[in-house]
DNA sequence: ATAAATATTTAGACAAAACTAAAAAATAGT
DNA sequence: ACTATTTTTTAGTTTTGTCTAAATATTTAT
């Protein structure tokens, strides 16, 4: 498979075909910075293949072994991204291009022994799911931290707003990625939250916590 | 640069660029298992790039940019080996295809940090050496056994014989790759050596001894 | 139900990187 | 010095993945 036809199954995956919804021509080519044009191209192969299922007009779906090399494709890319920064200390948010270049190394071998070396993690970076080799994976649990359950540990793994603004208003308050994060008590009135984080106590607005995401623990 | 590109530098440089020798097109067509016409259309199109300098008929050297680029092509290539072998604990004849493929990820700042990660090693696993950022490297100190002075530790890095039988002669007799090594005395009479091999003592016939290259340990 | 707007597909081109076949230059052998 | 051989280059195609412009299908709005 070219790097191309995996970066088209990979969008077809995350555009909702992971919930086998027909994904449609302009949206790929949205979500993919190219003309509908290319992206029809790119489908009648991709159908040839036996890796999604077109019909004109219609959309486009993966079939079971499209799915299976999109799922191959997403779990090297979050294993990827797991290692630069676990191991290579990069932060959260400079490790997206890197991972997409290093997704589309072939070598079965070497996926499983990174997998390894990483302790099988179930989850990257981003609190997202790591499927496994066969391409099962636990469903996500990040969420916002307006969602969370009270005295839950989880780990702030995002932001859904990052502007600047946001951004350094997190520094200003020392809150950072990977920082441990209890809730232990939420205002009814204004839906602020008392929490912990990293065992210092703070008083965040509803505005603030409806902006970080959360990854719970799971075993 | 094109990934292609990137190959044909490397190739180039192998070929006797690094010494500035000049090198053929038919050369570079056997080294890169292609044909001669191709190799002449990317010429020119390195050569339109100021990375290679080029007449008709006379063979191609790098320009200075070529050999940077070129370098750093190298550079990835070892590390990433080196990083296979440390951290994933392959094999040193398992890393080289995929060694090809990581050489070429574009980013400055992850081989940095693989570089910092790996303790910035000067040899790669079969004791070639790994060009600095700046693109200086010490000269290679791997030599055949034979060629050992005595008395010096060393560490075995390859085999210039790689037949299954003389692989398999090596495994019945648990020399591997990675061992320590160290000539004790040369025999006159048949160019035969006293060794000790992880503080086993071994006595080896030049046959064998000529086969195998160490890499002598330098600061 | 039909016109307008939107989405999708087709047709034809282009660039990169390869190829084959044929021509031209360089080298070697006598 | 002049063939014969080898090497290199040119010319013309092919494949992959993209593009633009035009044609066709679908959806939306009245």
């Amino acid at each position: 498979m070219t790097r191309s036809e995996e970066n088209y199954l990979k969008a077809i995956y995350h555009l909702g075909s992971s919930q086998n919804k027909a994904v449609a021509t302009n949206a790929i080519a949205r979500q993919m910075d190219t003309k509908p044009s290319s992206v029809t191209d790119m489908i009648k192969r991709l159908s040839e293949k036996g890796l999604v299922n077109y019909r004109k007009y219609q959309g486009v779906t993966l079939t079971q072994n499209g799915r299976n090399a999109a799922l191959g494709i997403i779990r090297k890319h979050r294993l990827w991204e797991v290692f630069l920064v676990e191991k290579l200390n990069f932060s959260w948010d400079e490790v997206h291009e890197m991972a997409e270049q290093l997704e589309h190394i072939k070598s079965e071998q070497l996926i499983d022994r990174l997998d390894e070396h990483l302790g099988f993690p179930k989850f990257d970076p981003h609190g997202d799911p790591i499927p496994s080799k066969s391409g099962v994976f636990k469903k996500s649990n990040k969420r916002l931290l307006t969602e969370v359950p009270l005295d839950t540990e989880g780990i702030c793994v995002g932001v859904k707003d990052s502007s600047a603004a946001f951004l350094k208003f997190l520094d200003k308050n020392n809150i950072a990625l990977g920082d441990k994060i209890v809730v232990r008590e939420r205002e009814e009135f204004d839906g602020s939250l008392f929490i912990e984080i990293d065992e210092n106590k703070m008083h965040i607005s509803n505005q603030i916590a409806s902006n970080l995401y959360i990854q719970l623990e799971v075993l």
